[in-house]
DNA sequence: ATCGATCATGCAATATTATTGCACGATCGA
DNA sequence: TCGATCGTGCAATAATATTGCATGATCGAT
């Protein structure tokens, strides 16, 4: 509804070259330098210039990015009321995409699916994995309407007012431990008394990397890094395989055959893993979003009942 | 910058058959519907019913056209907060494009663009001769930026939202008699002085024919309708063919060459028509469009000031 | 009731617009 | 100074919007 070059640019001012923003978008650079001018053109203003090899906005630039997102918020704010409006119609929007990184698209978004469905019932909701970087990107450019993500460092801060951003729930962390463990019986550790094992943990400079080591630095001791494993199921392997111990964060779920024992840790805080959701702003409006996010909590919150008492038995 | 497919929708809520509303917007019939049909799927909204023959708003389309009108009235402002802010820029706004009724346009508007000229040198000002009506509708699909108009009743209102309407001079109107009639040498007379005259006015139904007629009537009288005329030079013609008499306003200039007096009127209020300037709402707060609205009051003070003295003489 | 005029719509053909692919000159780091 | 990376412009191409025309529906007048 928006002039969508609007977005272009503001890709372009995040990477800072028009080559990169192009692969991120998906375009060739030839298309958003054409965009682009033509975009100056139509406004009359020079709102990029070049810097080094690559292109900055000016001044001008960043102001009309800023006054245009009160546009999008805005926007979004509106089809809100109109869905609301139009609540009886046939044509009315019934289209949800949810995208989540990988646990929460397992865990959570299918549930949250189908009581969508259930609610709407000729409503299509999709669900999309993606990575939580892309994840704020597919909200930006229309392709997903609310995203689950893990609190991380490279997301945009929940300041950022393209969005809004909300905790959706705390997924604790797990000691995993191959079932000979001398901790695997326990019914709960603190994370100190593993400082002295092997540790399987993410590549260096990943996001879970960095959390784990944030929770084992809290609690006093530095892991010792014996294998790198991206995957849960990969480290559960190695788990099993007697290489080291892990941290699994609750809700991911592990397939069957693997000689391991979750261990609930204990602490304070308990380490544990931040889930927040992610709209487009002013977008909570829409009846289908609202309903979604307010289901989205309520699965979130079964789910982590359900695994407290799991954990319990 | 916002879908224009807004303006079309806005279009056919006015003139309720997507047949005419393609003709006013210079499409074909085929084209508008497409265009409504992707609009309403692109927003999953029922935006469009069929009302007999014709098409008319939901609810929901209604509801759509008053918020859209406010993000073009929005974007119209930042419009100018950005022209402000790139002031030294190269690639600077420097279009403007007035419009207005053939007096304005042979009167107030040359000499107002030659000043937009002086103070912005590298603008390019382009005028544009327009009926009334029209002048509205070129302000809103942005071909024109400032329109001037006559104030009479098939205009849009003064608070229709779409535009800013204000004042910009009265413009009075004169007597005009042949050289030898009795009134021809009188510095001012009043109107109801000639009440028992023949009569040259504009078609019935046209603006300028009711203006005429409502200033007889707060005079008293009803004026006897000899002979009509569609343009001034017609009228002056008339008169000086010694046919009747004529109400014709102080900026209408005519050619040399007829056997005519202006006699200025008194009365209160002084028999006039009231000039207005309009502009895209939000759009006031433009550099150039701000200098010019100034440029164009003190133009058409300045003309009210010389016909006045002139008037003296 | 019936007929002719007016209307919106859908489809294939066409015109318009956006995008690509590639060559060029500029900038930066080694 | 060289090689890699970058933005730009142009012609070729792909995608999109628009047209022209045929169809079925609605309305007003006979």
């Amino acid at each position: 509804m928006i002039d969508q070059r609007l977005q272009v640019l503001r890709v372009l001012a995040e990477v800072g070259t028009l080559t990169e923003a192009a692969h991120r978008l998906g375009y060739t650079p030839s298309a958003v330098s054409h965009q682009l001018r033509s975009l100056s053109k139509d406004l009359g203003l020079t709102i990029l210039e070049q810097r080094g090899r690559g292109l900055a906005l000016t001044r001008v630039g960043q102001l009309l990015l800023e006054r245009a997102q009160e546009l999008f918020t805005r926007w979004e704010e509106i089809r809100g009321e109109l869905a609301e409006a139009d609540a009886g119609s046939p044509m009315r929007q019934r289209r949800l995409r949810l995208c989540g990184f990988s646990t929460a698209a397992a865990t959570l978004l299918p549930p949250t699916a189908e009581k969508v469905n259930e609610l709407f019932p000729d409503s299509h909701v999709t669900i999309i994995e993606a990575e939580p970087e892309e994840c704020f990107e597919l909200l930006v450019t229309e392709q997903a309407d609310i995203a689950v993500v893990v609190a991380t460092d490279p997301l945009p801060p929940r300041s950022d007012v393209r969005f809004e951003q909300n905790a959706l729930v705390s997924d604790r962390l797990d000691l995993l431990v191959r079932s000979d463990h001398r901790l695997a019986t326990r019914s709960a550790v603190s994370l100190n008394e593993a400082a002295e094992e092997s540790w399987i943990l993410d590549r260096p400079g990943s996001p879970y990397h960095r959390l784990v080591r944030t929770a084992c630095a809290a609690a006093g001791f530095f892991p010792e890094n014996a294998h790198q494993s991206r995957e849960w199921e990969t480290g559960a392997a190695l788990v099993s395989a007697g290489l080291g111990v892990a941290l699994i964060p609750r809700l991911a779920r592990l397939p069957e055959g693997y000689d391991v024992a979750r261990v609930p840790l204990r602490g304070d805080p308990v380490p544990s893993r931040k889930i927040l959701t992610g709209v487009r702003s002013g977008s909570a409006g829409q009846p289908i979003i609202a309903a979604a996010l307010t289901i989205l909590h309520e699965v979130a919150a079964s789910v982590a009942q359900r695994d407290a008492a799991a954990s319990a038995e």
